[in-house]
DNA sequence: CGTCTTTGACCAGCGC
DNA sequence: GCGCTGGTCAAAGACG
């Protein structure tokens, strides 16, 4: 019995002891296949990124050619000193700020970019319209808001796993010169707010000039000492049109809908705007990534000098176009979405402000030199958007409040 | 009671 | 220096 009692005993504990083991191993797999994921992950996305690139050179190039064939002519309108001035702006980028980002040479510089856009860049976008919504909301001093440290800065480079094509010494370089980034989204929405994952808690409102709407400000709450801001107007010429513009760099993990897009988004986003920073050639990749973004988009994207901060703006207001979809694999790579088809995507509430928080977090992580660039991206959103809180109107104009005193500053 | 919104005050930048 | 404008602060109140 007692022998029994002992060898039941071992056995016992051999199997303990061979299960821990086996536990053990079966850990250390599971990391191993964590990062092998990982690797593979990060891998897939610099393919992607890579082939952007080749994409817009090849683009660039045809351009090139192009443009050869029409030397004359551009040379012409250089001299009339019309279009000469963009690719000086980014190739001096601390010249630039000062260049520009005064209001009254901030139309000029709106319309120079845009010819200059459309001339290089082959009928790249109208977009004055646009871009005069964009002037409404980005001419005011926001520059003047602190920059992020640099290692929130390399916190979301990681966070992100952005592929840079800058090197370290831009970076450097860009804590000198940062800008605060800015997205705006232009969403048709009866709602005061997009309804966009994220926190927010609003800290003022205004009567901005030049809109009856009043501009409300949020800051994002998700984590404590996020430094995001956003800031959500109605268009003054149609109303139904939502602008909301975000600013900064998440300091904690986007919530689900913006890590969705943020994989996506990044390596377009990076290779967006690594390709704008030094050059005309530069703004033509911009242009022609932007466009290639979200390819369903009747209007296309566009590249502007004009703000005296690089803003990437995502107009989701505009009827689909489905005639082109997925024309780089990077889009078929989109999360989930094998199944389905980019203007669903686009529809989402979600994508919205996920596509804006993931490009903020990039461009402001891994571009922070670009001083005046605006891109804008557009796609086709009817979303239903909630809001996620009550926004009354303090501004002497049709909001909810009743109430309201319509006394502003 | 804690959290969030409202809203007048305040501040900085800019043009004159 | 002054006024205008955009952005932020913070006290007071609303709300659950
Ligand atoms: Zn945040």
């Amino acid at each position: 019995m007692v022998d029994d009692d002992i060898s039941t005993d071992s056995k016992d504990e051999r199997v303990k002891l061979e299960f821990g083991v086996l536990q053990a191993e079966l850990e250390k797999l599971k990391e191993e296949n964590y990062k092998l994921r990982n690797m593979l992950d990060e891998v897939k996305r610099n393919y992607d990124t890579l082939q952007m690139h080749f994409a817009s050179l090849m683009q660039v190039r045809k351009v090139e050619d192009c443009n050869q064939e029409q030397d004359q002519v551009f040379e012409k309108k250089q001299n009339e000193n019309v279009e000469v001035l963009v690719p000086r702006q980014f190739m001096d980028l601390e010249l630039a700020t000062t260049n520009c980002d005064d209001e009254t040479s901030l139309s000029p510089c709106v319309g120079r970019s845009q010819i200059e856009s459309k001339s290089i860049a082959n009928n790249i976008e109208e977009g004055s319209k646009e871009f005069d919504h964009d002037k409404n909301e980005s001419h005011s001093g926001i520059e003047r808001m602190d920059s992020p440290p640099k290692e929130q800065v390399l916190a979301a480079i990681n966070n992100n796993n952005v592929p840079r094509f800058s090197p370290t010494t831009n970076v450097e370089q860009a804590e000198a010169t940062m800008r605060k980034t800015r997205v705006s989204v232009r969403t048709r929405s009866e709602a005061a707010q997009i309804s966009d994952g994220c926190q927010w808690r609003k800290y003022g409102q205004k009567l901005a000039k030049g809109n009856p709407c009043p501009r409300a400000y949020y800051r994002c709450t998700m984590a404590i000492g996020c430094p995001v801001r956003k800031q959500v107007q109605r268009c003054a010429e149609d109303r139904t049109i939502l602008v909301t513009t975000y600013e900064g760099n998440h300091t904690h993990p986007l919530p689900p809908a913006a890590m969705a897009m943020s994989n996506t988004t990044s390596a377009a986003a990076t290779m967006l705007l690594s390709g704008s920073m030094s050059s005309a050639e530069g703004l033509m990749n911009a242009n022609f990534l932007a466009r290639t973004m979200l390819p369903c988009s009747s209007s296309m994207a566009t590249i502007s000098a004009s703000a005296p901060f690089p803003t990437v703006t995502l107009d989701l207001t505009q009827p689909p176009n489905p005639s082109n979809q997925f024309q780089f694999p990077f889009l078929q790579n989109f999360p989930n979405s094998t199944t389905s088809l980019l203007p669903q995507i686009t529809a989402d509430p979600n994508f919205t402000a996920a596509l804006a928080a993931a490009i903020t977090s990039i461009i402001g992580a891994s571009l922070p030199n670009i001083n005046n660039n605006n891109v804008s991206i557009t796609a086709n959103n009817n979303s239903n958007e909630n809001a996620t809180s009550s926004n009354n109107s303090n501004g002497n104009n049709n909001m909810n409040n009743p109430n309201s005193s319509g006394k502003t500053s």
